[in-house]
DNA sequence: TATTATATTCTGTATAGACAGAACAAACGG
DNA sequence: CCGTTTGTTCTGTCTATACAGAATATAATA
């Protein structure tokens, strides 16, 4: 299977643009041929689509599994794995936003609350730092919070809100 | 100056944290380390207390200055640069994420205009890559669009939305 | 059971990025 | 001016990661 230059350019950018979000390039690329893939892909199709290696395709599949933003599906009458990319656009980003806060964001609030539990208050250097980071957790809280919630609404529900929101701000201007 | 046990451990979380987002160590230890500084700090203190090089504060001052969370000032008496990192929590993820969005999403946005416009109608394969890049691309948009009109809310207003969408899906589920 | 097809894991190499130390540049004080 | 303080840029080394290819495992068919 061959990539038309624009499926290419696609490929290559999201590829660039996974790097800097700190996941690897590879696996970024794949993820992007997948997107825009009809069709469940095979490890055949991305190793002579994406020029990789076969062991490279595999830990990177298994990664975007790990992502849980993929799975293997099979086709009738053949017995490779096939892999499909989580269908909803929405969907894939709420599911990787999930993983980062489940992976990244909750233990950071832990670490936070220790090192706010074991500040010594005694000590003036440490008085400070538990000031600001109590500050500190309290923000990353509200974030997390909120975007629990949000997490709740649909796409549509927020595409509404957005504009609900923007009454509201405008009505909040108007009554300074 | 030295570093209490505390202010170690935030420091190191923090640095592995930012290397997971795509900013390097270094980098983030000086943002957090600045964080809980009460006082500006200027390039000898931090040699002493990150254990870094000259050269490597150096740069990684810039680096945070580039993404405008960090300025020179001055005390009377000293003609050091001493750096500051912004005071509002709220005020620098802002940063943040704006200066993100600029460098990533935006340029992102424009590509997938860009590879939508150059897609072969006359194609199959394209015509169906198309379709998923709009959708992409509309994803992508009406989700800056959201943080556009969020980034003008303080926290406060926030915090207090927040609450105001629990009643509100409350609300919906008491409607179905 | 042997053979082939398929997928995973292991191992060595290549590469990009991080970083220290040196060299350099600029500003200040004597 | 000349030495000293301060900050930046350059250069080489080291390290972590990415990745290819080989080895291995697993499963299917004959």
């Amino acid at each position: 299977m061959k990539l038309t230059p624009v499926m290419k350019d696609f490929v290559v950018h999201w590829g660039e643009m996974g790097a800097k979000w700190g996941t690897n390039r590879t696996v970024a690329q794949l993820q992007a041929f997948l997107y825009i893939s009809p069709e469940p892909l095979n490890a055949d199709d991305i190793i002579d689509s994406l020029q990789i290696a076969r062991s490279n395709v595999s830990s990177s599949l298994k990664e975007l599994q790990n992502w849980k933003i993929v799975k293997v599906v099979h086709k009738f009458g053949d017995r490779r794995d096939h892999y499909e990319l989580m269908k909803d656009v929405c969907a894939m980003f709420q599911t990787i936003l999930d993983e980062r806060k489940r992976r990244e964001i909750d233990p950071t609030l832990q670490i936070l609350k220790e090192c706010i539990s074991e500040t010594d208050t005694k000590n003036k250097e440490d008085r400070y730092s538990r000031e600001r980071l109590v500050e500190l957790l309290n923000f990353i809280e509200t974030m997390s919070l909120w975007y629990e919630r949000m997490r709740k609404m649909s796409i549509d529900k927020i595409m509404g809100f957005v504009q609900l929101e923007n009454k509201f701000s405008k009505f909040l201007k108007g009554s300074k």
